[in-house]
DNA sequence: GTCATTTACTGACCCAGGTCAGTTTAATTT
DNA sequence: AAATTAAACTGACCTGGGTCAGTAAATGAC
């Protein structure tokens, strides 16, 4: 077999969380009890880096970006979905603030974990902590795998990646409104409004899409995907 | 103060994992008797990507990359210097696999640690394990200044970036002997060759450096600052 | 409904930096 | 010291995709 890694700019991860399988009962109801529930709306901050991180969140249903930016440019290093774990960079004892910041890309109902609690809960369960740190390194292969697509592709392969990605692993569909401005899309694929509006429309032109403004259909996902492999 | 966050390409992370200092003289003899001292040559391959994961690994002494790619395009995702814990991402259940490969800048010293001790101790010790997400989480946050600098920078700022790493965090003197290659030197800050090669001179004749050969020096650390930061 | 504002789109321009094809210098080998 | 090979460097060329300056369409406000 040839040892060609392929890498995609994707922005989620297949891997869920299992850590809070590992705990009892009563473990469960103690991080329960020290958890809030908490409503946002489309295009909220949920949370902003350098703030005092006091909770790790859950993502119970919706969408969010987790990105950094320095007040011009922005990138984003993952999407949540819902059923996700998110906000454990904050775990560190030296280094109690958000390391990133998140915005929610649609309604979206969160769990905040208290930060103590969930922290407590690492040394009272071994178990939990192997699947925060299976999670952390999940996350860190993911994002490296972005990393090095965003760095290595050009523009083509990166649209094809996030265009699959959206399909396969966010909506689970080849036909969804896309709840993201062009804008958003752009910085998720790492280049700007006007090239994302270009390329989606030869794409389009191509019949590897269905485009009809928010409107995305996936028409031939094996072109796609070669686009995506190939550059 | 001005919420401007400062990204830079810089590839060493000041944190150095405290989770041996966690562990008794009892936990600590378990670990030594399960590792290996390997000596690996400047150049050498330490571990490849999707190779079984049989271990972690302790730098004792030297200097090495840690990468992924694609065989024909690298990403240096951090270096490695003495006395750092790295191969966390194989602790994985699921994957038991090295996610990325390492090779030896300079002639090193490296410390295997068996996975299964390393695993065993994770669970038997929670404190030992807290530091290791701690780490795992420096880790992130490092990796992803980085891939905000190569995907927003240009790359005088990324060059200058790496020779204030090189100097600030890695030789830790003004005046250092480069291990590296022109081309390894271009991997690192995510360009080419020739680009490099041309910067180089640049930052020489706009007295910025002194270049010599493999010799560098910093000779306006503020200046090649506000390059870095700049642009 | 009308107006205002945001988002989507188009075209023209341009330049950072990659690629290629060399030459020069340094490091190894014999 | 001559011969190889590899690394460092130079110049010429070219293009992907960013930026800017608009227009068109969609969305929201009143």
């Amino acid at each position: 077999m040839p040892n060609k890694d392929q890498y995609t700019g994707c922005t989620v991860s297949l891997h869920r969380c299992r850590c809070f399988d590992r705990l009892s009962r009563e473990e469960h109801a103690f991080l329960d009890e020290r958890s809030v529930l908490i409503n946002y709306k489309k295009g909220e901050m949920i949370c902003k880096k350098g703030s005092f991180a006091s909770h790790v969140m859950f993502m119970e249903k919706g969408l969010a970006k987790v990105f950094i930016d320095d007040g011009i440019n922005t990138l984003v290093l993952k999407i949540v979905p819902s059923d996700t774990l998110f906000g454990l960079s904050s775990i560190s004892e030296h280094n109690n603030t958000f390391q990133y910041s998140v915005s929610a890309y649609v309604d979206s109902e969160i769990r905040q974990i208290e930060i103590g609690a969930f922290k407590e809960m690492l040394v009272r369960n071994p178990l939990f902590a192997k699947e925060v740190i299976e999670t952390l390194s999940m996350n860190s292969t993911q994002v490296n795998g972005r990393f090095f697509c965003l760095t290595h592709k050009q523009s083509y392969g990166r649209l094809a990646d996030i265009l699959i990605c959206l399909s396969d692993r966010i909506f689970k569909t080849k036909d969804f409104d896309l709840p993201l401005s062009r804008k958003e899309l752009a910085e998720l694929s790492g280049m700007s409004q006007e090239t994302v509006i270009r390329m989606l429309k030869k794409f389009d032109a191509d019949g590897l899409i269905g485009l009809q403004g928010k409107s995305i259909q996936i028409l031939d996902h094996p072109r796609l995907k070669r686009i995506s492999e190939t550059g």
